[in-house]
DNA sequence: CGCTGATTCTTTAAGCTTGAAAGAAAGCCG
DNA sequence: CGGCTTTCTTTCAAGCTTAAAGAATCAGCG
């Protein structure tokens, strides 16, 4: 039995530290999105996905086919479709004619949408600033390094049956 | 405006580090969740809310009313409503009379749910030691420690108007 | 040219989620 | 005791999400 509770020293087969720091990670996750999703609701009558699909917009100016957003928010094909339905009722997306490929179909923020964007980007970046507020700097760092890491770590097990 | 210049070096007001930081962990968090949902459902047809209620009602031998597990998964009342009563429909919980107080209804795992889960949770306890297998063991320490920091933060925050 | 397969978007059904409101039960207090 | 507040659960509408199936288009190839 030697072997078997080595082994456990060192590297228990219950995966109970894993299972600990991804409980806590979720745990901060689920915080930060809930909040926000209520003060976006509370205070700009827009929901979290709308937002979301709206900030990657922002970052391309020539805008993005619905499999592009779809592969950057990580959600699937027909979640984006109903958001991007949903947006252009608003007037805060616009279409663009796409002659090459008669497939897809590129979108992009309207005048309005960018100006709506904008504010919200403003206080969603405030809040954040506030929510992270008590952790010190040198531990952002880190965090930021670790995350980086786990990230590829993930995927590398994802990648791999 | 060198006043204005200096403060921007410190302490940008675009919070510009802070939103790359949530994004960072909000991709690590979702990444994970998705893989963890879709095995779940490939290997035991089975939903990651229900999964999760499970989880807290197996750390819980003596029941949890509906209202404790909303509090512990972090969400809404009426989403515990609906997602007992198909666990229920499962066999997977029973309900648990209480005299003291009317208003609660306690739940609890079955046999049958108990053994549902511990073969569940085995899978998932081993889906996420190989996920977390390339991150070194300091940096997960570090990681424990600083996620705890956030999430002090984040209530500190969330506490306050 | 026509065929085949891959890519892209949309649709559909089932389930999850929230937020708000309603109802039931318990506790408090004059 | 009667009224008030709080707590707990349920219900409901709207919206989000996935997985799977379907439709349209493109690209390569015989």
């Amino acid at each position: 039995m030697i072997d078997a509770e080595t082994r456990l020293d060192e590297h228990p087969d219950d995966h109970k530290d894993e299972t600990r720091l991804w409980l806590r990670l979720l745990t901060c996750a689920t915080m930060i999105e809930s909040e926000i999703r209520s003060r976006l609701r509370r205070d700009f009558g827009v929901t979290l996905p709308r937002f979301d699909l709206m900030a990657q917009l922002e970052k391309a100016p020539d805008g993005l086919t619905l499999g592009a957003l779809s592969r950057r928010m990580m959600v699937s094909n027909g979640n984006v479709t109903g958001l991007v339905q949903s947006l252009l009722r608003d007037g805060m997306v616009e279409r663009i004619a796409q002659p090459t490929d008669r497939r897809t179909t590129s979108v992009r923020l309207t005048e309005a949408g960018h100006a709506s964007f904008a504010a919200m980007a403003a206080a969603h970046g405030a809040w954040l600033g506030a929510m992270f507020a008590r952790v010190p700097a040198p531990d952002r760092a880190a965090l930021m390094a670790t995350l980086a890491a786990l990230k590829t770590s993930v995927r590398a097990d994802v990648k791999e049956p």
